[in-house]
DNA sequence: TGCCAGGCCCTCTTTAGGGCCTT
């Protein structure tokens, strides 16, 4: 049975997430690491790139390559085939109701960046019905304080106290979504900040 | 050898420049 008002769609889902990638050309960087975290319910897959990676994200990520390998800090990490990650990370986000993707610069770097290549395996239409929106922490953080800095060390360290192995994408999520519960902004301001692509 | 992104925000601004932020 049906009531009025009750709206039919559930209610959103933040999902937290980040990439590690080859360099900073959102044209031309591939991706090396994808995760994602939604309460305890975490996401995380390596892959080995299509291209060099940038010895400036080597040296931030502790990513490498030898042969057909992908090394963290030298030592083996296992990967899988970039369709195949793609594929994974839809089906982990098609298991939360309407979710909305949560990362931090992610209008300006994180989501043009996976947009273009889920276009490149013709996943880009799939994965824009599953996605609700999307939401910067970095433009919600410079409207919600006024602070010398807005960078995710930076906020970790002034918010939560600590700080962090950034740019281990997993690391880079949890804490992350620690943060954002920390702040706890209103509905409004969310929902100011909401976009779609 | 020298260069190697680019949109946004701030301000000593708007006929602009510099720094931030992501890897």
């Amino acid at each position: 049975m049906m009531f009025a008002g009750v709206p039919r769609s559930g209610e959103e889902t933040l999902v937290f997430f980040d990439l590690e990638t080859t360099g900073l050309n959102i044209y031309e960087c591939d991706i090396v690491q994808l995760s994602a975290i939604s309460g305890e319910r975490t996401f995380n897959v390596y892959i080995f790139p299509r291209c060099p990676i940038d010895p400036g994200s080597s040296r931030v990520t502790g990513l490498t390559t030898h042969s057909q390998t992908l090394l963290l800090h030298g030592q083996p990490v296992q990967t899988v085939p970039l369709r195949e990650a793609l594929n994974g990370f839809i089906s982990f986000l098609k298991t939360f109701s309407r979710p909305v993707l949560v990362g931090h610069n992610c209008k300006r770097f994180d989501c043009p960046v996976l947009n273009r290549i889920l276009n490149q395996f013709y996943l880009l239409d799939e994965f824009q019905d599953v996605v609700t929106g999307y939401l910067d922490t970095l433009l919600l953080s410079r409207e919600m304080f006024t602070l010398q800095k807005y960078s995710q060390p930076f906020l970790v360290q002034h918010f939560l106290q600590k700080s962090y192995g950034a740019h281990d994408a997993t690391e880079d999520v949890r804490v992350l979504q620690e943060l954002y519960r920390a702040w706890r902004p209103n509905s409004d301001l969310v929902n100011k900040h909401k976009f779609i692509l």
